[in-house]
RNA sequence: GCUGCAGUAGCUCAGUGGUAGAGCGCUUCUCUGAAAAAGAAGAGGUCGCCAGUCCGAUCCUGGCCUGCAGCA
């Protein structure tokens, strides 16, 4: 038994239902939520990215939606600072911390305590190293840090130049990751098969596309975040503005975007099957039984 | 019915006289301040069917079957 404060965290993939389960529980045990979602935060981008509604929110307060402008660059520290300070005003409150969201990073980065070397983006540095091929940032990398290069994926770009950018600010090789223990955790990841998760994937694109996720994009457009932006933000922004540039028709556009968002879900599953901690459910019965034990005892 | 073109991985197609590849899809995985991003690996094929030539045929020859286009 642990004296460290209490947070639930409900994982899962896109349209796993998340969002509505998160409500009902926080009604039931005086919760308040926070979202970890990387694309959720942004103002502005809410049918694109599901958003739930004030509607929909039922008067539970929601924290770490539509804090960030689509134009400005968030990162996961930022997220964590937030975070941890919204858990902390939820506890004072003597209330309970529902982290809710897909984005396996950001959950990890809050329950985990992740410290992360202190080196700031450098984008003109990252500019620079982007002109390098892959080969070279590797070799560099080997020079400026050799045991950060034996475990690195030498394939990956984005990886490198960040590795990079850490050697080379700080002239030594990248502390070892550390993790520290802030919050007695019950971790829940809801379950769902294959076929009913691609499903509810067609019925929600196709409810969006309704609801006007072609006008928020246009609208995006319109505010001066560019098509290269909007392609970066990955699926439903990065498809429809393509779509809108002529580049794919609607068909395609709506199949491929069934496609990756299937895609999408299948590398969030992965990345939460490694943390063991998850206790996988179905319903919300299962649910509510182990959060009674998690709370009481 | 005739003529032409095609038939190779789940799909779209490359290719070679010494039993085969790409892209996409599928499966699995990675993740140290971009994470809806960015990357990696793997499994799939008696190369339409039957015969012939050849040391050897997916590739050449003949026949058959199927699809598409044109002509009648």
């Amino acid at each position: 038994m642990s004296n460290l404060p209490k947070v639930i965290v409900i994982a899962g993939p896109t349209a796993s239902g998340k969002s509505d389960l998160a409500v009902w529980l926080a009604k039931k045990i005086r919760g308040e939520i926070i979202s970890a979602d990387s694309r959720q935060v942004f103002k502005g981008m809410d049918i694109g990215t599901g958003k739930i509604t004030k509607k929909e929110m039922q008067s539970i307060p929601h924290y770490l939606l539509d804090i960030a402008s689509p134009k400005k660059r968030f990162t996961v520290t930022r997220f964590q600072k937030l975070a941890n300070q919204a858990i902390n005003s939820i506890l004072k409150k003597n209330k309970i911390p529902i982290i809710c969201g897909g984005t396996g990073f950001y959950i990890q980065s809050v329950i985990d305590g992740l410290i992360f070397p202190q080196v700031k983006p450098d984008l003109s540095l990252r500019k620079q190293l982007e002109k390098q091929s892959a080969k070279q940032l590797f070799s560099l990398l080997k020079k400026k840090d050799a045991k950060r290069a034996r475990i690195i994926d030498k394939d990956n770009k984005r990886r490198l130049i960040r590795a990079l950018e850490i050697a080379i600010k700080t002239n030594n090789p990248i502390p070892e990751l550390k993790k520290q223990n802030n919050f007695d955790i019950l971790f829940l990841g809801i379950k769902k098969d294959k076929e009913e998760l691609q499903k509810r994937i067609e019925k929600r694109l196709l409810k969006r596309l309704d609801q006007g996720m072609i006008k928020e994009v246009k609208k995006l457009k319109a505010s001066g975040i560019s098509y290269k932006k909007l392609y970066d933000f990955g699926l439903e922004y990065r498809y429809l503005s393509l779509f809108l540039q002529n580049k794919i028709t609607y068909q395609e556009m709506v199949s491929l975007l069934q496609k990756e968002i299937e895609k999408y879900a299948k590398r969030q599953i992965t990345w939460f099957k490694k943390d063991k901690r998850i206790i996988w459910i179905k319903n919300k019965k299962e649910m509510l039984s182990l959060v009674k034990n998690f709370i009481f005892f």
